[in-house]
DNA sequence: GCATTGACGAAGG
DNA sequence: CCCTTCGCCAATG
Protein backbone atom coordinates (compact mmCIF):
# COMPACT_ATOMS: atom_id res chain seq x y z
CA UNK A 1 0.00 0.00 0.00
CA UNK A 2 1.69 2.80 -1.35
CA UNK A 3 0.67 5.80 1.40
CA UNK A 4 2.37 8.47 -1.87
CA UNK A 5 -0.59 11.24 0.24
CA UNK A 6 -0.51 12.05 3.52
CA UNK A 7 -2.99 10.09 5.29
CA UNK A 8 -5.30 12.92 6.29
CA UNK A 9 -5.95 13.43 2.53
CA UNK A 10 -7.38 9.60 2.58
CA UNK A 11 -9.59 10.68 5.60
CA UNK A 12 -10.78 13.63 4.10
CA UNK A 13 -11.65 11.29 0.89
CA UNK A 14 -13.16 8.74 3.01
CA UNK A 15 -15.09 11.26 5.30
CA UNK A 16 -16.45 12.66 2.44
CA UNK A 17 -18.18 9.75 0.71
CA UNK A 18 -19.77 9.74 4.54
CA UNK A 19 -20.45 12.96 4.50
CA UNK A 20 -22.59 12.76 0.39
CA UNK A 21 -24.09 9.38 2.11
CA UNK A 22 -22.92 7.05 -0.69
CA UNK A 23 -21.43 5.15 1.83
CA UNK A 24 -22.57 5.09 5.25
CA UNK A 25 -21.29 2.01 6.31
CA UNK A 26 -17.74 3.03 7.47
CA UNK A 27 -19.81 5.46 9.84
CA UNK A 28 -22.17 3.03 11.36
CA UNK A 29 -19.22 0.68 11.79
CA UNK A 30 -17.49 3.45 13.76
CA UNK A 31 -20.48 4.10 15.49
CA UNK A 32 -21.28 0.55 16.89
CA UNK A 33 -18.01 0.18 18.11
CA UNK A 34 -17.24 3.23 19.74
CA UNK A 35 -20.80 2.20 21.93
CA UNK A 36 -18.61 -0.63 22.96
CA UNK A 37 -18.92 -0.84 27.22
CA UNK A 38 -15.44 -0.55 28.51
CA UNK A 39 -13.87 -3.96 29.06
CA UNK A 40 -16.05 -5.40 26.80
CA UNK A 41 -15.89 -7.12 23.17
CA UNK A 42 -17.18 -7.74 20.20
CA UNK A 43 -17.24 -9.29 16.29
CA UNK A 44 -17.16 -8.50 13.03
CA UNK A 45 -19.81 -10.54 12.34
CA UNK A 46 -21.84 -9.00 15.25
CA UNK A 47 -21.43 -5.75 14.02
CA UNK A 48 -22.48 -6.46 10.61
CA UNK A 49 -25.13 -8.42 11.36
CA UNK A 50 -26.45 -5.24 13.72
CA UNK A 51 -25.74 -3.56 10.47
CA UNK A 52 -28.43 -5.84 8.79
CA UNK A 53 -25.20 -7.00 6.41
CA UNK A 54 -24.37 -9.96 8.64
CA UNK A 55 -23.40 -11.61 5.63
CA UNK A 56 -20.53 -9.53 5.21
CA UNK A 57 -18.46 -8.90 7.91
CA UNK A 58 -15.37 -8.91 5.75
CA UNK A 59 -16.56 -5.03 5.31
CA UNK A 60 -16.29 -4.58 9.20
CA UNK A 61 -13.15 -5.71 9.09
CA UNK A 62 -12.16 -3.35 5.81
CA UNK A 63 -13.97 -0.03 7.83
CA UNK A 64 -11.83 -1.26 10.68
CA UNK A 65 -8.93 -0.69 8.24
CA UNK A 66 -10.39 2.56 7.68
CA UNK A 67 -10.97 3.08 11.07
CA UNK A 68 -7.38 4.18 11.83
CA UNK A 69 -7.60 7.42 10.40
CA UNK A 70 -11.27 7.99 11.64
CA UNK A 71 -11.91 10.56 14.41
CA UNK A 72 -13.00 10.57 17.75
CA UNK A 73 -10.64 7.65 17.93
CA UNK A 74 -12.22 3.81 17.53
CA UNK A 75 -11.60 1.28 20.22
CA UNK A 76 -10.66 -0.99 17.20
CA UNK A 77 -9.08 -3.09 19.56
CA UNK A 78 -12.41 -4.59 21.46
CA UNK A 79 -13.45 -5.92 17.97
CA UNK A 80 -11.69 -9.64 17.41
CA UNK A 81 -12.93 -12.34 15.08
CA UNK A 82 -15.96 -14.64 16.01
CA UNK A 83 -13.20 -16.78 17.35
CA UNK A 84 -12.35 -14.03 20.10
CA UNK A 85 -8.94 -14.05 18.40
CA UNK A 86 -7.04 -10.68 17.90
CA UNK A 87 -6.74 -11.30 14.26
CA UNK A 88 -6.62 -7.62 13.96
CA UNK A 89 -3.73 -7.03 15.77
CA UNK A 90 -1.03 -6.72 13.17
CA UNK A 91 -2.56 -3.90 11.58
CA UNK A 92 -2.40 -1.67 14.97
CA UNK A 93 0.98 0.67 15.15
CA UNK A 94 2.78 -2.19 16.90
CA UNK A 95 1.70 -5.76 17.16
CA UNK A 96 1.26 -5.73 20.96
CA UNK A 97 -0.83 -2.33 20.89
CA UNK A 98 -4.06 -4.81 20.92
CA UNK A 99 -3.12 -6.50 22.97
CA UNK A 100 -2.08 -4.05 25.54
CA UNK A 101 -4.99 -1.81 25.09
CA UNK A 102 -7.22 -4.86 26.20
CA UNK A 103 -5.48 -5.35 29.38
CA UNK A 104 -6.31 -1.87 30.83
CA UNK A 105 -9.77 -3.21 30.63
CA UNK A 106 -8.95 -6.21 32.43
CA UNK A 107 -9.36 -8.14 29.70
CA UNK A 108 -7.25 -11.22 29.61
CA UNK A 109 -5.67 -12.22 26.20
CA UNK A 110 -3.72 -15.51 25.92
CA UNK A 111 -2.37 -16.82 22.38
CA UNK A 112 -3.73 -13.87 21.04
CA UNK A 113 -7.25 -14.92 22.48
CA UNK A 114 -9.67 -13.32 24.58
CA UNK A 115 -9.99 -15.12 27.76
CA UNK A 116 -14.19 -15.41 28.60
CA UNK A 117 -14.72 -14.25 25.65
CA UNK A 118 -18.17 -15.66 26.01
CA UNK A 119 -18.57 -13.81 29.45
CA UNK A 120 -17.46 -10.44 27.59
CA UNK A 121 -18.51 -10.78 24.36
CA UNK A 122 -20.73 -7.81 23.85
CA UNK A 123 -23.46 -8.32 20.96
CA UNK A 124 -24.82 -4.52 19.74
CA UNK A 125 -28.01 -6.73 18.07
CA UNK A 126 -29.26 -7.58 21.72
CA UNK A 127 -27.13 -5.11 23.74
CA UNK A 128 -28.63 -2.28 21.89
CA UNK A 129 -31.62 -3.19 20.77
CA UNK A 130 -32.38 -1.51 17.98
C1' DG B 1 -13.26 -3.23 -16.67
C1' DC B 2 -11.58 -7.68 -15.04
C1' DA B 3 -8.78 -9.95 -11.39
C1' DT B 4 -7.11 -10.08 -6.80
C1' DT B 5 -7.40 -9.20 -2.02
C1' DG B 6 -8.98 -8.94 2.66
C1' DA B 7 -8.88 -7.04 10.61
C1' DC B 8 -14.86 -12.62 8.52
C1' DG B 9 -17.83 -16.56 8.83
C1' DA B 10 -20.35 -20.58 7.64
C1' DA B 11 -20.34 -24.89 5.28
C1' DG B 12 -18.32 -28.90 3.19
C1' DG B 13 -14.73 -32.60 2.67
C1' DC C 1 -11.19 -32.35 13.85
C1' DC C 2 -8.22 -29.85 10.49
C1' DC C 3 -8.21 -27.88 6.07
C1' DT C 4 -10.29 -25.99 1.90
C1' DT C 5 -13.88 -23.52 -0.56
C1' DC C 6 -17.31 -20.24 -1.14
C1' DG C 7 -20.07 -15.96 -0.29
C1' DC C 8 -20.12 -11.33 0.77
C1' DC C 9 -18.82 -6.31 -1.24
C1' DA C 10 -15.64 -2.46 -1.39
C1' DA C 11 -11.04 -1.16 -2.67
C1' DT C 12 -6.97 -1.63 -5.29
C1' DG C 13 -3.84 -2.96 -9.23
Amino acid sequence: MKRKNPEHLKVAKETARATTKQYTFFEDVYAVVRQIPKGRVTSYGAIANYLGTKLSARMVGWAMNAAHHAFPKVPAHRVVNRNGMLTGKAHFATPDLMQQLLSKEKIKVENDTVVNFDKLFWDPAKELQL
